[in-house]
DNA sequence: AAGCAAAATTGGTCTGACCACTTTTGATCG
DNA sequence: CGATCAAAAGTGGTCAGACCAATTTTGCTT
């Protein structure tokens, strides 16, 4: 009995033409601009009703993967931060092809933007930014003292951190970047202090922010990352049968 | 009632559907938990077709916004991280927050990104690595001899730097951005002169990443960066070790 | 060859039916 | 009376075919 927090019930059906559709986009084979098959032959060809292969397409439209023409067609567009970002996370649960991407590269990509973007943000916050990411810490705060990790308003800090630099494209990688992370962070948090300690580094960040110091902020966020970071052990996902 | 008059883009008829969620639950009409209506009872109300609605809540679901459950229904989630992300995104237009991506923004997370790229690179690049880097350029070289502005070499040196960093991560981020960027730079590389220097940039990152030297390859793409990009200020992203 | 209108193509919506899963109901049994 | 459990009802999932709306192609007219 797997009773998971999310949505893995049994799989509907456009959620295989979704994976599907995946599949062919990073091995290749549908290239930018490609037009996908008329929605009828599409139903035919994968022996099943036009309405899944509708469901399927509109996923992949919200996943930013396909762009859509009334009375033309529906055509790949990769081109599209959206896209690898949904491309990135989709490829966790099952193995792929080859490029995968393991957990450590995505520790790596964050290590590498997210000073930046406390830096930046340290810039650009508004008021209203500073006091959205003071009720988050607060919202910690109140996790911690429940004995719950506090991995939630973790990750939501770290999101709104890239929504105060005011660059939506950040914004799009710093989510992806974080959604993947969210489980191993959760991890992470167990060890005994953990919840606390980041908690006081991500006070240590804001109150950098706070005085426009966006050298400080980076510093801070440095070492947040180096002393928050699980050490080796990744936990890998869970393929149940 | 239905007006044909505001259908600028052609609205579809389960994104007015979700539109009016939207606006439920953020005027807390809709709570965390609650039940949505029946598909069928919902078509009714709404004077939609099931598929409609079924479209509709498909996309809600993948905002995060709903989670479905077969037989039973589909209940309100506002506890989700992507949820508020969308909601924050869909209400307020596009004025702040994360809205739409602004060419700026995506030249900005090529700031914060390849001068480390590059800094990586310099460490990790295998003699293959060096040797494919070294082929581009001499593509580069012989498309600017052509008369060409050499883009397709440019984006190319960009995309190999970052699989020269066996990040599969960093790889998928930057070909989003390269990408996007490309017919925006086969502008810039109109201007006289532009190809050759670009060209010129590029050998002396090659060079600093040749002598395993990440420091010297981080400052010879920053200096490529400022140099070929017309662009506005950006803060200043260095970061030593 | 050019222009333009009909036809074909393609996505958008509607209807109603049936299947699969869950919850509720209610009769049966201990 | 309470517990059990199978039938019924409720709900999402899928299917089929039809028609509407926007676009593209065709082919006739000029």
């Amino acid at each position: 009995m797997q009773s998971v927090l999310h949505n893995p019930h049994g799989q509907r059906r456009h959620e295989s033409i979704v994976q599907r559709f995946h599949a062919l986009i990073q091995q290749g084979a549908l290239e930018h601009g490609a037009r996908l098959p008329a929605e009828r032959v599409l139903a035919e060809q994968l022996k099943v009703s036009r309405s899944s292969v509708r469901e399927a397409i509109r996923t992949l439209e919200l996943q930013g993967l396909v762009v859509t023409k009334h009375g033309s067609g529906s055509f790949i567009d990769t081109q599209n931060l959206d896209a690898v970002a949904t491309l990135m996370t989709s490829s966790q649960g099952e193995g792929m092809g080859a490029g995968e991407v393991q957990l450590q590269d995505i520790f790596e990509v964050r290590h590498l933007l997210e000073p930046q973007i406390a830096a930046l943000a340290a810039q650009r916050a508004t008021p209203e930014d500073v006091e959205r990411l003071a009720a988050i810490l607060e919202e910690q705060q109140r996790q911690i003292m429940e004995g719950e990790t506090g991995v939630d308003a973790d990750t939501e800090f770290h999101f709104a951190l890239a929504t105060a630099t005011h660059n939506a494209a950040l914004v799009k990688v710093v989510s992806a970047v974080e959604d993947v992370l969210r489980q191993s962070r959760d991890q992470s948090l167990q060890q005994p202090g953990r919840p606390q300690r980041s908690l006081d580094s991500h006070h240590q960040i804001l109150e950098m922010i706070r005085g426009k110091n966006h050298l400080g902020a980076r510093e801070a966020m440095e070492y947040h990352l180096t002393a928050v970071e699980p050490s080796a052990v990744f936990p890998n996902a869970v393929i149940d049968e």
